[in-house]
DNA sequence: AAACGCGCCTGCGGGC
DNA sequence: TGCCCGCAGGCGCGTT
């Protein structure tokens, strides 16, 4: 899946098509994501007007004029199509979206870790999907002083910690990876062993590698695509994932791979001391 | 209670 | 060519 700034991406995308139109139908193709699409989804949100286009963390949440949210995830492998017409639908379309004006979106997930519900609240706090999850990285609560405190304790390694949730959202699989090796740590170094000027600068390091991600559209990998079916241009400038052996862009060593908590990592040996 | 590891699901590419 | 295995932008759950 996108990690954060593929979905700020479908955000901005989707924003101008959505806001101050409204679903007039959304028909459910195949229910079965990573939890069941309600079979009223339609009834509750359809001819309510669209207020606001939002991300939190890696989700979208679109409010509606009746306090309903429409929230979308995209999972691993999630994308979203706008056309002007009918589309042709494929076997992983799950949603057809009809907007009032006569546009659609189409949700396509091949392999189902995705979702699409809705709320009824718009205090998202209250959601189970959004209750436990920390704060945003772009956000100016997301501060050295912050990372600092919550990982002074933790033996986790880093590169876990900062994807952990609940610590931050959105630092996924590759800007995890990228952000550390901006920053020169190991990401297997313990969170507790890193100085309030190290973290300090791998704060600034994730900030700097997410907005300069969404600045270029994201990274596009095998599915991710934009909403237009174009590819974001991001995945040029990755300086360490999927570049195992590949010389590293400061020194030369060749980027070594290591499996942390099931997922790859990538990083300089020489440069990313422990 | 934090942290691990597994499963969810499908497709693709590499090695044999 | 074909089969099998490992791997993929995430996340939640059960178990230690």
């Amino acid at each position: 899946m996108p990690e954060l700034p593929e979905v700020e991406t479908v955000k901005n995308y989707l924003e101008p098509l959505l806001k101050g139109q409204s679903f007039a139908e959304i028909e459910i193709l195949n229910p079965n994501l990573r939890i069941p699409v309600p079979d009223d989804l339609s009834e509750k949100l359809a001819n309510h007007k669209i207020e606001q286009v939002t991300r939190r963390a890696k989700y979208l949440a679109i409010y509606l004029e009746n306090n309903s949210v429409l929230v979308i995830h995209l999972g691993m492998t999630g994308k979203i199509f706008a056309h002007q017409e009918l589309p042709d639908t494929d076997k992983h379309d799950h949603l057809l979206f009809r907007l009032n004006n006569g546009d659609y979106l189409r949700f396509n997930d091949v392999r189902k870790f995705g979702l699409v519900t809705y709320l009824n609240d718009n205090d998202l706090t209250k959601s189970k999907l959004f209750s436990h999850l920390g704060i945003e990285p772009l956000s100016d609560e997301f501060n050295g002083k912050y990372l600092r405190e919550i990982s002074k304790n933790s033996n986790l390694e880093i590169k876990k910690f900062i994807m952990e949730q609940k610590n931050v959202v959105g630092v996924g699989n590759i800007y995890a990876s990228e952000a550390l090796f901006l920053s020169r740590i190991n990401p297997t170094r313990p969170s507790s062993k890193i100085s309030q000027k190290d973290t300090d600068n791998l704060v600034k390091n994730i900030k700097g590698v997410l907005e300069l991600a969404i600045s270029k559209g994201g990274s596009t990998i095998k599915d991710y695509r934009l909403v237009t079916g174009e590819s974001g241009y991001f995945q040029h400038e990755f300086k360490t994932y999927g570049k195992e052996n590949n010389p590293c862009k400061i020194c030369s060593t060749p980027i070594k791979k290591i499996v942390q908590g099931g997922r790859s990592t990538f990083y300089c040996p020489k440069c990313q001391k422990n």
